[in-house]
Formats: C-alpha cells, sequence, structure tokens
DNA sequence: GCCGCGATGTTATGCTATAACGTATTAACG
DNA sequence: CGTTAATACGTTATAGCATAACATCGCGGC
C-alpha cells in the first residue's frame, strides 16, 4: 500500500471505500477507476463514486487533479491541509508530489489584492519528469 | 469583440475560424461551443475543433483552462508568452484575467531544482470573484 | 509526374460527469 | 414513541468532453 495513515471514522461506507481506494494506489485514479477497483464491494455506478469523492474534496481528504480529471488521497497525515497546494505529476511514472508553497501563496495573495480579486480556490499542477525517472533514463 | 489583435497569417482555415471564435468571445469555450459558433462556417464534428485547438495551444495562441475544459484565445497581443502563465477565472461572470509572475515561476523553479523534477508544463488558475463582481454584489 | 507530409472530413466510440427520481437511514425533538 | 428534517444511498438515463481509425485532399520538394 503506498499510504497508510488511518481512515477518519466518521466517513460513510463509500466514503471509506474510495478513500482506501485511492490510499491503496501509488498514482492518481479517474472515478471509473475507483469505481472499477470496488464493483467488488457492491459499488454499481459512477455516481456513487463521485458523491464519496466530493465528500472527500470538500473535506481536504482528497485531491481533484484537474489536469487529469483525477483524484489522490492527500498526502498530509493529519489531513488538515489549508491554502494553496501545488501538484508535480511525473507524466512518465504517473506519481504525484504534493506540495505547499508560502511565497507563491503569498504571491498570489498581493495579485489578487491589486486586483480585488477574492480567491476562492487555486489549482496549481506541474507536469514533467521526476528525479525517479529521469535517472533511469 | 473582446479582442482584436490580428490572427496571423499562416493558420490554416480550421485554425483561423477556431482562433477567430475564441476572440470574439467574452469569455471561455469548450470545444463544443465552438463547434456550434462555426457549423455556420462549415465545421461538423469535433475533431476538427480539437485539431485547430491543438495547434493553436502549440503556439501560444490559445490557452487550455484545465478546470474548465475549456479555451481561451491567448491575451498576449504579439503571442509571444513563455513560461508559467496563471489564469483568475471569476466564478459569477466567467471572465479570465491571464497574468505571468516571476516569482512564482522562480519559486517553482526552486522547489524543482531541489527535488531533481523537470518542469515541461504548468497550470496555475485560480477561481473566484472578479472585482466587477464583488462591487456589483 | 510522383512522393511525402500535413490538414481535412467523417463515422464511430470511449471517457468524464451530472440530472432526476425514489428509497433508506439517522438524528433531533415534542 | 411518532414526526420531521437532513443526509446518504441506489438506479437509470443522459449530457458533456475527447480521441481512434480510416479515407481523402492539397501542396511543396525532388
Amino acid at each position: 500500500m503506498a499510504h497508510s495513515h488511518d481512515v477518519p471514522i466518521d466517513l460513510t461506507r463509500n466514503q471509506g471505500l474510495v478513500l482506501a481506494a485511492l490510499n491503496h494506489s501509488v498514482g492518481p485514479l479517474s472515478a471509473y477507476d475507483i469505481l472499477d477497483k470496488l464493483r467488488g464491494d457492491g459499488l454499481r455506478a459512477p455516481l456513487q463514486v463521485y458523491r464519496a469523492l466530493d465528500k472527500l474534496v470538500e473535506r481536504g481528504l482528497a485531491h481533484r487533479l484537474e489536469s487529469l480529471n483525477a483524484f489522490v488521497a492527500c498526502a498530509d497525515e493529519h489531513c488538515h491541509r489549508k491554502g494553496l497546494i501545488a501538484f508535480a505529476i511525473c507524466a512518465n511514472c504517473g506519481k504525484v508530489d504534493e506540495f505547499a508553497d508560502a511565497v507563491i501563496e503569498e504571491r498570489l495573495g498581493e495579485w489578487a489584492g491589486a486586483k480585488g480579486f477574492k480567491v476562492e480556490r487555486t489549482t496549481m499542477e506541474i507536469r514533467g519528469q521526476c528525479a525517479q525517472c529521469l535517472a533511469a533514463a
């Protein structure tokens, strides 16, 4: 298994299944990937997965990768991440590195302040080659 | 029309039509939005639009907004933008503000250097409320 | 002329996401 | 208890986004 931090106990059955699927995956999963993994557990329709994902993302337990139309479990052990999160996605192996950067966040806040723009959500995704894949090439 | 910078002369017919559609729109357009606008010009299939969009994005004349699955014309008059481009998207009126920030780009480069990650492409999209919509509320 | 290459046109298909409806479970409250 | 409100669940159908595969066309180089 890729991650192993415990699942909060107040998740519903479907939410728990979906989060577990994400936690057991080394890379991002699409909603349909997740559905396929969970058919044995009784899930049958995309909506069951999407509804669970909505809640998980809302609580910060999972993140959506817009450039992949896919999802990952939050990498933070305690799942309390706030603010801007960036993702570095290896185009070769698919692994995702999640990180926060206060400088970027602050800079963005300055831009927004100057423009009078009220930021609600930010997505930042970097595509490229991870060190491991570069070394192997 | 929202923008009016001239279309490069070496575009193909379809590319020119698609770019013109984007230039005439105040907000982002999906590929299917574009297709609907161009049926009168003889376009019939999504692929015609996607192929044109691929070339336009490749040349930096248009940008894809991952969080919307939609496209905008490049806001830069001379269409020579390089490097990281950020987009502030108003969730209310749909308008997109395109900007570049050297500090963010540099900071990202530092992170990548430290991690040994080779950056190929970065998408940065901010959702929120623009000043105009905030004032009107 | 002939070839190669890139753009085009067309049909079919696959992947991603949500609408609309009904049922079930749970928790709060009188 | 019984009622109600809120939330989750299950199911079918449909909407929206994107590409595969194949044939054709047009144009520049040789």
